[in-house]
DNA sequence: CACGATATCTGACTAAAGTCAGATATATGC
DNA sequence: GCATATATCTGACTTTAGTCAGATATCGTG
């Protein structure tokens, strides 16, 4: 009853349970939860119908067959895609942004349901992030991101509130030699955010300088995310940038309060260097030839 | 993207898709997922086929051609029950263990591969805990149990090692009263777990004794279950089962590094009083009158 | 502009799940 | 013993999901 195997296995029984709850609460709006899964597909954003018919894993035939159900219905409208006419594109009409809306409301409500009735909200959301995380770790996707997009200073948001926490003298920001934007956009540098689903949980900055190297800053992986090799990859894209904009040296610095950022670097291929920088957090700095 | 109905639809997509695979899995083995469902169901032991049909939630015409198509494939045979010979009871033929025991390989294989490919599997175990007994709240029964049965051992061991934790000079089970099984068995006293599915997550014992009180022992809830009131629950349990046992008057000890435990007994009738024995453990002694 | 590739649609099908109205056998209370 | 309730089964149905083989329109390339 109590080895790993069972309790995994437990989870998946309350879970699957629960989702099924959901679907049933969808059935209530008189629709077949395919059609209902379309609709809310393309309420979500995703207007090509191949895109659709990929994300759903649905048959083209079928997926034609639902798109026409909800065209009857009025709730959607498709029309031929601007640069390739054989492709399709979907989008709400009015009633089907009511309808939208509605579903909107059935999962919102079930969510703050399943939250109001428990009284340590924050650690259940904490779990489970850890484990939306792990389940679609293969789908963590690392997008270059403006620096001041509301994923990538959210990401800052989170790293400084870490350092705050993990530095015995706190962390400000201010302090610190804050890069600016600019050097993290092409073709300067980039900024590499990595998204699960819609939530940003790591990033990294490429910092170009005038100084013939580039420096590596602000790399993050959310708590919920650790474990899953995310610093590793976000490290790689890092490099892999870096290499197409015909960099040539890396640098960075770190500080011992954060052992498995060090431990990182060592392991892939970086060399500790003197200090290169007045920066009053860092005690720690590397390098690597590219 | 951040707040946390946002974070608990993550969760739901994200699980959604786990258990959509899983059930692909089943199907590989030739079997409509209904039959598959059913033929599990009795492998783990629910032999009445109203209870099963209630389990899964069937109608009785279906769930009648889904027992006939298992019993044509000779994985189960149907009796009638043997206090009424109305209901049916079903059980796995030799083919339908082995069948059964595939079923099981496969949702094992699951699991265990999810864990694998996580450096962190306990702290992924213990999130999934959390959220399978959150899920499962309005299904945790709490049974009367023998106080050495293989449950109420393992709620034990894990109170004993909370306690060493939680206690400066940490504990010793030997040096506390640990009181004689018997007197937390009917007629003398009782033994109460909380399960949530397979899994005990709480437990309180009520102890008989020859000094015209019983006192409550051993109260305990899993870190995953707390904030789901279930401590209330089994206090409310365990004076119900003392009334039936005559009993007039309840005592029992706790130490002051157990704040929320002294919090519950506040707030639920019992009165703070003196000493009443020399366990080297407690610090803070109680009584309620029935 | 011909040709093969691609995106979608249509028709014809099957399998699975679910519904509903009786039929049958057995149990329970008066 | 009889009326009523209960548990299951059977037959006849519908809906949903999914498959597959073309048909049709459009695209990109030489």
């Amino acid at each position: 009853m109590l080895d790993p195997v069972s309790r995994v296995r437990r989870f998946n029984r309350a879970v699957t349970s629960a989702v099924g709850a959901l679907d049933t609460s969808f059935l209530g709006r008189g629709r077949p939860l395919g059609a209902a899964r379309v609709l809310n597909a393309i309420g979500h954003g995703r207007s090509d119908v191949a895109e659709i018919r990929d994300y759903l894993g649905l048959d083209s035939g079928l997926m034609s067959r639902l798109l026409r159900s909800l065209e009857d219905e009025g709730l959607i409208e498709t029309t031929a895609h601007e640069d390739d006419a054989r492709r399709r594109v979907a989008k709400l009409t009015r009633a089907g942004r009511r309808e939208f809306a509605a579903y909107e409301a059935l999962s919102n409500a079930q969510a703050e349901g399943f939250l109001d009735r428990h009284s340590q909200a924050e650690a259940l959301l904490a779990a489970m992030d850890l484990i939306a995380s792990a389940l679609t770790r293969d789908r963590i996707s690392l997008d270059e991101m403006d620096p001041r997009s509301a994923e990538a200073r959210y990401c800052l948001g989170e790293y400084y509130a870490e350092l705050g926490r993990r530095f015995k003298q706190g962390f400000d920001v201010t302090l610190s030699r804050d890069p600016d934007a600019a050097d993290m956009r092409r073709p300067r540098g980039t900024f590499i955010v990595a998204m699960s689903d819609t939530l940003p949980i790591g990033c990294v900055g490429l910092k170009g300088t005038d100084h013939g190297y580039a420096e590596i800053k602000r790399l993050w992986v959310a708590p919920a995310a650790r474990g899953l090799g995310l610093g590793r990859r976000l490290m790689h894209a890092t490099e892999t940038a870096a290499r197409e904009l015909g960099i040539k040296l890396l640098r960075l610095d770190t500080n011992s309060a954060l052992p498995e950022a060090g431990q990182l670097y060592r392991r892939t291929g970086w060399s500790e260097i003197p200090r290169f920088n007045d920066d009053p957090y860092p005690d720690l700095f590397f390098e690597k030839r590219l």
